[in-house]
DNA sequence: CGCGAGGAATTGTCCGACAATCGTACGATC
DNA sequence: GATCGTACGATTGTCGGACAATTCCTCGCG
């Protein structure tokens, strides 16, 4: 008969004091904004340098778990903020050799729905979101990185009237994604901002008048624009984003 | 007249060093499988204690930015695996009180349209992997785990045969969150095993068809009967995944 | 050309130290 | 009584050095 030996893995001290804490955060022992005991505290009950600890700090830093709170060294646990999450994500998809095709596809698949979702669940609050978005837009889009800006922050707005967290940290990566992609196409296409404008409006209005198909239908619209603004614009969709 | 200060931010030197590496890492000056010098290198290079390149190293290991290959003290560059990054975003959602009713909504927006992409996309190998997991579903679901696993495996390959990175990775976390979820319903509810291998069956067949329209509907359907599941086995919905 | 041995290199961990900065409690001031 | 300034203690960021345990890598051997 043959033995089976587990596979022995000797993590470091400094994974498994990270592991010790996540596993506190996750478990709500720590909760968010509860403050972490000082290194040196850590470092004496976990039986380890200073050192130790410090490296295991930065790793739960990276991925959110812990921060500290802007000019201040007191050390916090944190629920990951979504841009900080979905920053990463970008990061990812850029060195995965993402193309404008692929953003614009997720866009396609995506968006509509969202919009949908946000016409019949939108409060007033994330109406008013929305109409400043896009007044916004047309207000300031002078500046193309602003244009590009406020194009993404008003998908932003109306993601966030889904009220469904999957789905605003879902796409943000993706409009992390778009804005640099729409600075490079806006200028080069004349029309883009009017157009951006017209259906900016169309859609505020929709998700105003709980309009759930009008609100995808537009939405759809807007989305084919930007393919339609990249042919235009001479980019080549199959070209990797990342420069 | 008032003049604008630039806001002052010390950054201190490990963090200094992360960003330097990264910068390096995202304009390709390091590639992925390029091994980093070592520590001491980093350090002299740099001008700073090993201690200080140590902690910056373990923040961008826990980005996914670099890696040792097991077994191994090498530190190379690495592209951030898809898993480990959505590990990251599910750990974020499920902090950020997701109810099995977002999780829900998420893979109604989400499955229908990336099985009918993949229906237009599949190669022959993308189909192999398509029915040998439908395959492994109907012939190892007695063990509650396996079945939840392969259920999630199944709708994995389907998203991997639409070739978008961005739609991959994007529902990666939503797979994640959907397996424990599944493990608490499929025992409950008798019929579950046999409508969803019924339901594999129909899509896989759809997409070998390449039948685009047949694709969505069956997934559509399938994703549906999950939210027949959860009422059958009386889990509330709004109820937080997170225990 | 494959392969094993052994020295060199590297990592993981510890210790101790110190300046800069922050947190806080206490007393002074209005 | 509330606000403010200050001084002191606590904490972080960084450094230097040290050492055992492994891994890396070269070189000589079969």
């Amino acid at each position: 008969m043959s033995i089976e030996f587990e596979q022995i893995r000797l993590e470091p001290a400094y994974r498994k004091v990270a592991s010790a804490l996540m596993a506190r955060i996750l478990d709500r022992t720590l909760r968010d904004g509860d403050r972490l005991p000082s290194e040196t505290e850590l470092a004496r009950q976990f039986g380890v340098n200073r050192s130790t600890v410090r490296e295991a700090v930065r790793e739960l830093e990276s991925s959110g778990l812990l921060a500290r709170r802007p000019g201040s060294k007191l050390l916090v646990v944190t629920r990951p903020a979504a841009v900080h999450v979905a920053e990463g994500v970008s990061r990812a998809l850029m060195l995965h050799d993402v193309t404008y095709q692929d953003v614009w596809e997720a866009l396609t698949i995506l968006e509509p729905p969202i919009a949908e979702t946000a016409a019949g669940r939108r409060t007033e609050t994330d109406l008013g979101e929305i109409t400043r978005a896009a007044t916004e837009f047309a207000a300031n889009n002078a500046e193309t990185a602003r244009a590009a800006f406020h194009a993404a922050q008003f998908l932003r707005t109306v993601g966030a009237a889904t009220h469904n967290r999957i789905l605003m940290l879902g796409h943000e990566p993706l409009l992390q994604l778009l804005e640099p992609s729409l600075r490079a196409m806006i200028d080069k296409v004349p029309q883009a901002r009017s157009r951006i404008t017209t259906a900016q409006r169309r859609i505020s209005e929709a998700i105003q008048a709980r309009d759930s198909e009008g609100a995808r239908t537009w939405m759809a619209r807007h989305i084919r624009d930007f393919r339609k603004g990249y042919e235009i614009a001479g980019i080549d969709l199959t070209r990797r984003l990342a420069e």
